[in-house]
DNA sequence: CAAACTATTCAGC
DNA sequence: GCTGAATAGTTTG
């Protein structure tokens, strides 16, 4: 485990429900702005992907990247987080 | 410590 | 829009 890695699990841990965020994004909230190649490397190297929505970590602000589930889940994922911010938000 | 790899991003055509 | 190059950190030897 490297410290950079904790950051970015942090950050990334940070991410409200059904918001995306990039690669660049995290990188540059973990403090390496331009590491965007080792965020990736990190997330798919990481020791507990289950804590880690990775799916919410994305290339661009439309375009996901890749995961372990499969790139077509993520879309899928987010939406049903979307969903529960919703159901979160609304007061009920 | 150095080399290779990567779930990326930017620039050029 | 696609291809090629560059950057930054992790992992392995």
């Amino acid at each position: 485990m490297t410290p950079f890695a904790k950051k970015v699990y942090r950050v990334v841990l940070s991410i409200p429900l059904g918001q995306t965020r990039t690669y660049k994004w995290v990188a540059q909230k973990a403090g390496r702005k331009g590491a965007y190649r080792a965020v990736g490397t990190i997330l798919k190297n990481n020791p507990f992907p289950v804590i880690i929505p990775c799916h919410r970590v994305i290339k661009s602000s439309n375009i996901l990247g890749g995961y372990v589930f499969g790139k077509e889940s993520k879309s899928e994922i987010l939406d049903l987080e979307r969903r529960i911010k919703e159901c979160l938000t609304s007061k009920k």
